[in-house]
DNA sequence: GAAGAAATTGAAAATGACAATCAGAAAGCT
DNA sequence: AGCTTTCTGATTGTCATTTTCAATTTCTTC
């Protein structure tokens, strides 16, 4: 089995304790415990959305704690990092599902997941047009949700 | 000559000052400084950037004021916010162009704009798909200019 | 399982972009 | 000119994020 394959089938749990083997950082009670609520978590959540969640259960671990661990989650790739725009850097669980981007609706905060493959081999060949090497891209769409536009 | 047609042949410095006069605010000199210096700018900078730049001509302006006139400028229309992740906001001057959207190399700071018309129909197919309004949105692609790849 | 080196934690303080404040200045109407 | 409203610019406030640092924890090595 190829190391590409391998990686593909991993979960998030193992691509996290890889990569803090192989950077030779620790494992620690507060990584694990915030890796689990991470995981079990509704998606598009905010560091602080995480911290107090967290707080309930585990009321010693610390914001800065929390804000370092989900930098890591996104640095390892089980996490990718968001932002609407909206001051607060926003985070969800990735895994080797099929790339999304967001739909915003910018009255009532709801978040609409969509996938369109030809746009994304658009961008493609808009990149490579330019010799340009596409590392990340972001392609968010703001407006009124179907209920938001019914009420205004 | 219908009101549309006219407001696309208006050039930016006659739509700000509609827009003074519609909103009962006043004509300054600092207002006028700033919008020579935005029209005459380069693209996507900073209210740093043009603080700095305009600095040397007109010392007196201050950060707050060279702030304001850009936000100003945006409400009326003649400029467009931009946020490429660096937590700096960045401005460039709107026209009656076609819209464009931004390749960002994520190495030198190079910026390259890029029109892509099938792109566009087919995120207002998507928003269609959802009953979703759309009212602006954010398609940014980030990665390595040629120049930066060849380097690396 | 003790010892030592290295990383981590959490409370607090620092940072930095942006926004708000406010007294004095300027604009613009009558 | 007089008067009302808006504007300016230095300063201060705000707020998410990042850094600091002493105490604690992890983990390798004996
Ligand atoms: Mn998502
Ligand atoms: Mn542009
Ligand atoms: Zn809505
Ligand atoms: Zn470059």
């Amino acid at each position: 089995m190829n190391r590409l394959l391998r990686v593909y089938l991993m979960d998030q749990v193992t691509i996290f304790n890889d990569y803090v083997r192989r950077k030779g950082l620790k494992n620690t009670s507060q990584r694990l415990t915030i890796l689990e609520a991470f995981l079990g978590s509704k998606l598009h959540f905010s560091t602080e959305d995480l911290y107090f969640r967290l707080r309930k259960d585990h009321p010693k671990i610390g914001y800065a704690t929390v804000h370092r661990t989900l930098k890591l989650f996104a640095e390892c790739g089980i996490a990718r990092e968001l932002d609407f725009g909206d001051g607060q850097a926003r985070f969800e669980p990735l895994n080797a599902d099929q790339h999304h981007d967001h739909l915003v609706c910018t009255n009532c905060g709801l978040i609409i997941e969509f996938t369109e493959p030809q746009i994304e081999k658009l961008q493609e060949q808009v990149a490579a047009q330019y010799n340009f090497k596409i590392e990340r891209h972001r392609h968010e769409l703001y407006g009124l949700c179907s209920k938001c536009t019914k009420l205004s």
